[in-house]
DNA sequence: AGATAAGTGCTTTTT
DNA sequence: GCACTTATCT
């Protein structure tokens, strides 16, 4: 055993060392937000190899963000070779640490004959898909196929093909259609999407015995993390995957499940121990981050769920500040608060950083605005990424092309950008030649250029011979890294790049020449994105297999920050995004009803608790809540209600202000929060109250004179200047309040 | 083919 | 309110 994994063991409290040594039987760690549940996964794995003398071959871990893998990956070898100097000397690449997508992509990359798909198969990302849903059906609207995507997804999901019976995923009969015609033209183009990721290796375990027996006798030791997150089909893999004397473990929190919405299932992690049969359940409720207070509240929130496989955190950190909770007017008043946090944290020296929290990505703008205005540097995660960006889309269609030669999406992205007089009609002649062609794009467009004009065929037969070109040059590269397993050091070093091959199709397309105009016209970087492709790319070799990695890389490690602000201590982040990560300061904001919870469809709203339970739980020692009353919603200024959530907080536990917040601060005798809402329903605090004075497009200036609640809509009788007299619900109506509210009785 | 005008529809989204 | 798509014009 290496000095530092020792030290490593002997840092664990007795159930995380119970958890790294538990080897008999299947075992279920539920860990708790906080928990120490990465560090107890990599010991392990360090265990299993330093101490255990188990192969790091045989060694399966999965789990579902790049980043965390690339963590887990980082530590369990720190713990293992120490500080480099080799003490037990494991091949980075012999570990299998990976998503469940990209385990997937790496079986079907290695059975790729067994599983119908050629070699240099191209993995497409949801826009693609539903691009070839428009391919498919022209005259459907791109949001109608983006539903059934999303249906199709969710099939996949469920590991069910357009043959099985699909009532569950869409009662529409035209859906079966959809979905038999969508993966009949994916299978013929040779690619496959997400689902297919964790799908077809599954069918392949399932009906290939010879795979099955190979995989098996292969991973021995299999660990998925973030368990509760996981969809059926990731659950059928597991079981295929494991023989019956593999070990299998499996890490998550049921209380943190909240993809439920894209096919989760905390039914998983619920009945492991029910389908390996033994399980072993070790419980990690000790946590390491957060305050005893934070906690507290953490608790009191998820407790309101039904269905928990129940746990209770504690903390040996008893000291700390109440949360606060901050009831404001409006949003502005939400961004002022953020700036003065992070400005007063910043004269002061505080340490770490400051996260802003959001349930919806829209919610940043306000924000973004505000710190740019501020010149406070900040980080912004998830929003634009950087594949995502139009000239890198442009690029990777590019390559896809040349990977797939009929890979039908990415030829109609690129075929005639930048525009080489190559129309709608055009292309749909190219593809009519498909059948002869046998698919071949390259092959069809020959046969298509005597039918088009001289113009259009000389500008399609320089396309076809480029294309050809850089397919000569890629065919003519090195050998592939044996495994398959992305091995970007040892590529580095071979002669011939990627990068040359890249930097060759961006200028030979005229590309380059495209976006580097695009950047003149209206000021954008484009140009300098794609030079950071080509960087990316250096890692890789000049070869298919080069390129298949590469293009695997980019689909599925999607989180590629801009470097830019790498440092700053200001994040913006949607309460999704956070998962697994801490920050010192949390606010979350925008706590009002509608907006989160967003509706109250029971299923719904625990799932929305959790995310609250999570977002809670990010925060080391400072955590404040925020509920504007007013908030701009679509271009509609609205009024809210506090959030529900809020209301179930016991009023120990947190410290409210509610300066400003009309007639706001009242709590109920029950010593709940719940107060604030029941005024509310009662007709006090009403947003537009008697004297307000109002401005209407049409009337001109007026006076509420009397105000009241119908049902819940806020309800405003108006005298005008004219003389007029209207009844307004300002919901719908827009209505102006004038003369800065005088009297400041509004709020 | 590209540039403007009008229309629309708006969770979350590790992969 | 805004970003995005679609229609229409030049």
């Amino acid at each position: 055993m290496t000095p530092t994994l020792h030290a490593a063991l002997a840092g664990l409290n007795p159930a995380q060392r119970e958890a790294v040594m538990h080897l008999d039987s299947p075992l279920l760690i539920l860990a708790g937000a906080g928990s120490g549940k990465t560090r107890v996964i990599t010991v392990k794995i360090a265990w299993l190899i330093g101490e255990r003398g188990v192969d790091p071959r045989s060694i399966l871990a999965v789990t579902f963000t790049n980043k965390a893998a690339g963590e887990m990956r980082e530590r369990a070898l720190a713990l293992l070779n120490g500080d480099g100097d080799g003490e037990v000397g494991v091949d980075p690449r012999d570990l299998s640490l990976r998503t469940f997508h990209s385990f997937g992509a790496w079986m079907l990359r290695r059975n790729s004959d067994v599983a119908g798909l050629p070699r240099g198969f191209n993995i497409y990302d949801d826009d693609d898909s539903i691009t070839l849903l428009k391919a498919l059906y022209p005259e459907q609207k791109r949001v109608t196929l983006a539903r059934f995507y999303h249906l199709i997804s969710r099939a996949k999901d469920y590991c069910l093909s357009p043959d099985d019976d699909l009532s569950d995923i869409s009662e529409d009969p035209e859906f079966v259609e959809v979905y038999r015609a969508y993966q009949t033209r994916l299978e013929e183009i040779g690619n496959v999407d997400f689902g297919d990721l964790i799908m077809k290796p599954v069918q392949l375990l399932e009906r290939e015995p010879v795979v099955a027996q190979r995989m098996q006798r292969r991973f021995r030791y299999i660990l998925v993390d973030e368990y509760q997150d996981s969809n059926v089909a990731q659950y059928r893999m597991l079981r295929a995957l494991a023989a019956d004397d593999a070990f299998v473990c499996v890490v998550g929190d049921d209380d943190q499940s909240i993809y439920r919405f894209r096919g989760a299932e905390v039914q998983n992690i619920l009945t492991f121990p029910d389908t390996f049969p033994g399980t072993h359940v070790v419980r990690l409720e000790q946590n390491y981050r957060s305050t005893a207070p934070i906690l507290d509240l953490a608790g009191a929130v998820v407790a309101n769920n039904q269905g928990r496989l129940g746990k209770t955190l504690f903390t040996d950190r008893g000291d700390g500040e109440l949360p606060r909770l901050l009831l404001l007017p409006d949003q502005d008043d939400e961004v002022s608060f953020v700036i003065d946090r992070v400005r007063r944290a910043e004269r002061a020296g505080e340490e770490g950083e400051t996260a802003v929290l959001y349930r919806t990505n829209a919610q940043s703008r306000a924000f973004e605005t505000a710190l740019l205005r501020e010149n406070i540097p900040y980080r912004i995660v998830g929003a634009v990424r950087f594949w995502d960006r139009e000239e890198v889309k442009d690029a990777v269609a590019f390559l896809k092309f040349l990977a797939n030669p009929r890979d039908e999406v990415s030829f109609r992205r690129i075929v005639n950008k930048p525009a080489r007089g190559l129309g709608a009609k055009s292309v749909e002649r190219i593809l009519e030649k498909l059948a002869p062609a046998r698919g071949d794009l390259s092959a069809a467009a020959d046969y298509a250029i005597p039918d088009l004009s001289r113009k259009a065929g000389t500008a399609l037969g320089a396309f076809v011979r480029l294309v050809e070109r850089l397919r000569t040059l890629i065919e003519g590269g090195a050998p592939r890294t044996p495994d398959g397993a992305p091995a970007p050091e040892s590529a580095a070093t071979t002669p011939a790049s990627l990068a040359a091959i890249v930097e060759d199709m961006l200028a030979s397309s005229g590309l380059s020449q495209y976006h580097k105009e695009q950047d003149e016209v209206s000021g954008t970087q484009k140009l300098q994105n794609l030079e950071e492709l080509i960087n990316a790319a250096s890692l890789y070799a000049a070869s298919l297999e080069g390129l298949t990695d590469f293009l695997e890389v980019i689909e599925l490690d999607s989180a590629r920050e801009q470097a830019d602000n790498a440092d700053a201590r200001v994040v913006l982040i949607t309460m999704h995004n956070t998962k697994g990560l801490e920050f010192d300061r949390v606010v979350i904001t925008g706590l009002e009803e509608g907006l989160f919870p967003r509706d109250d469809d029971p299923e719904e709203l625990e799932e929305e608790r959790r995310l609250f339970y999570v977002a809670i739980t990010r925060a080391r020692h400072e955590l404040t809540l925020t509920s504007c009353r007013y908030r701009r919603l679509h271009g509609k200024l609205t009024d809210f209600l506090p959030s529900r959530f809020l209301t179930e907080i016991p009023r120990e536990l947190v410290q409210v202000d509610a300066d400003g917040y009309s007639g706001g601060s009242g709590h109920d005798g029950a010593g709940t929060l719940a107060g604030l809402r029941a005024g509310r329903s009662r007709g006090e605090n009403h947003p537009w109250p008697k004297g307000t004075a109002v401005y209407h497009d049409d009337y001109g200036a007026g006076v509420v004179t009397r105000a009241w609640y119908a049902g819940s809509e806020a309800v405003v009788l108006v005298r005008f200047e004219t003389g007029a007299t209207a009844q307004f619900i300002p919901k719908y109506t827009l209505l102006e309040r004038i003369a800065a509210d005088a009297g400041g009785e509004v709020w």
